[in-house]
DNA sequence: CTCTGAATAAGACTGAGTGTCAAAATCGGG
DNA sequence: CCCGATTTTGACACTCAGTCTTATTCAGAG
């Protein structure tokens, strides 16, 4: 991994030191499960790198998944803090777009880092994947929520759920070639593709298939 | 509950057996489950239920989530087979539509009961909802998969995994009201809704936010 | 009826997650 | 600086999902 960023040195003593083990388990969750396996790897062993005790890991985190998947938390809580202080003015999928993207410049700097170890983990680990999809549906349930009131719709809004989905799902879709070239092109590269994934949304409602038999069985790899 | 209807005649004694102690399984789960909660049950409790071993259960369910949720389970892949044998013409969100009307059309008569009582039980017991949103996970990409090889696309195509993410949002957010009105009107009115949010889709993207002082800090319930 | 292979039961075992309790660190007030 | 109250922590015990191993049962073939 590499070497921590100094923790801010306004929070008192106490919540420093807080905060210090809390990156320690992470830490230790990340590289250990990357090195030997989400499965192959214990609680036990988590908390002893990380120099604290079994019991003192569940009081940071409620599972053993959210211990590795901490750069997606931050993203998700970012988006949904920022939605909340956020008045709203056009199109509403724009502005779940720009959302996101106020969310994720404002993330600490080696967030890049983290959310790219993190989602080749996420991507190998099914257990993991289980973990943040529930979280993903969790957020959108928020972000549903706190479209209805800003926008004064009934929550039963069909309208809402589905652009809440697509939002996220946008995101989800960008962020994976940018992953697997490990975050080339930084944070700026993340948002450019965010921005194109966006643009394709209203083209796929469009898409359409080949007229029945030009070409039958199966278009067989290349058309 | 109610009583099963009666099973295949022309299968192996053996395989009706099974088939047997499968549903007595599901039975029990689904039963328990809603009784005493999916933590308050063991799966000692299930298993002893349906009368069989706890080595019994993990034969015919991969874990104490599957047993409780078959007839999502049939939906999906009900969806899948039928997805696999379609010949596709025309805008393919229409497709997906048409596919998932038919697979639901053709699944056992007495579904729908089950069904309903599944979505019910899932919607308060958060274990099994996350089972079920990452089930729905790796359906949609098998569906991008089938559709890519379908139309001749490339997998990486942004367009497929929207496709597919908005056909079975769509689907989910129309069963929510009819569950909750214990499948008032069967599967016709099931149909009917799922219909209804398939055509809210296209206009969803329209969606505005008024302009932006019009009613300033929050809407605050009724416009 | 017996043989065989599959299905099943029984139960030991691992590890996640919870609850309890006592020791230790931290803090406020004198 | 010290003392008592409060909070944080580690050690430990416990439950139960899920895996594995071994022994038993049973449907069906000869």
């Amino acid at each position: 991994m590499r070497s921590r960023p100094p923790l801010d040195r306004s929070l008192p003593l106490r919540e420093r030191k807080k905060l210090r083990t809390r990156r320690a388990l992470a830490d230790a969750a990340l590289r250990l499960f990357a090195e030997k396996g989400f499965d192959g790897t214990t609680l036990e062993e988590v908390a002893e790198e990380a120099e604290v005790s079994k019991s003192t890991f569940f009081r940071f985190f409620p599972a053993k998944e959210a211990a590795a998947v901490e750069a997606e938390t931050e993203l998700w809580t970012a988006y949904l803090d920022e939605l909340a202080r956020r008045d709203l003015a056009g199109p509403v999928l724009g502005e779940l777009h720009q959302t996101l993207a106020v969310a994720i410049a404002g993330l600490d700097p080696d967030w890049d880092e983290r959310f790219v170890a993190t989602r080749l983990l996420v991507a190998r680990e099914s257990a993991l994947l289980k973990y943040v999809e529930h979280n993903r549906a969790r957020i959108r349930n928020q972000v549903v929520a706190s479209l209805a009131s800003k926008l004064g719709l009934e929550p039963e809004d069909l309208r809402l759920p589905v652009l809440a989905e697509l939002a996220t799902t946008a995101f989800t879709l960008a962020a994976r070639p940018w992953v697997y070239q490990d975050g080339r092109g930084g944070r700026q590269a993340l948002l450019e593709r965010h921005r194109e994934a966006i643009k394709a949304i209203p083209g796929s409602l469009e898409l359409t298939a080949p007229p029945r038999d030009a070409n039958r069985d199966r278009p067989d790899r290349r058309g």
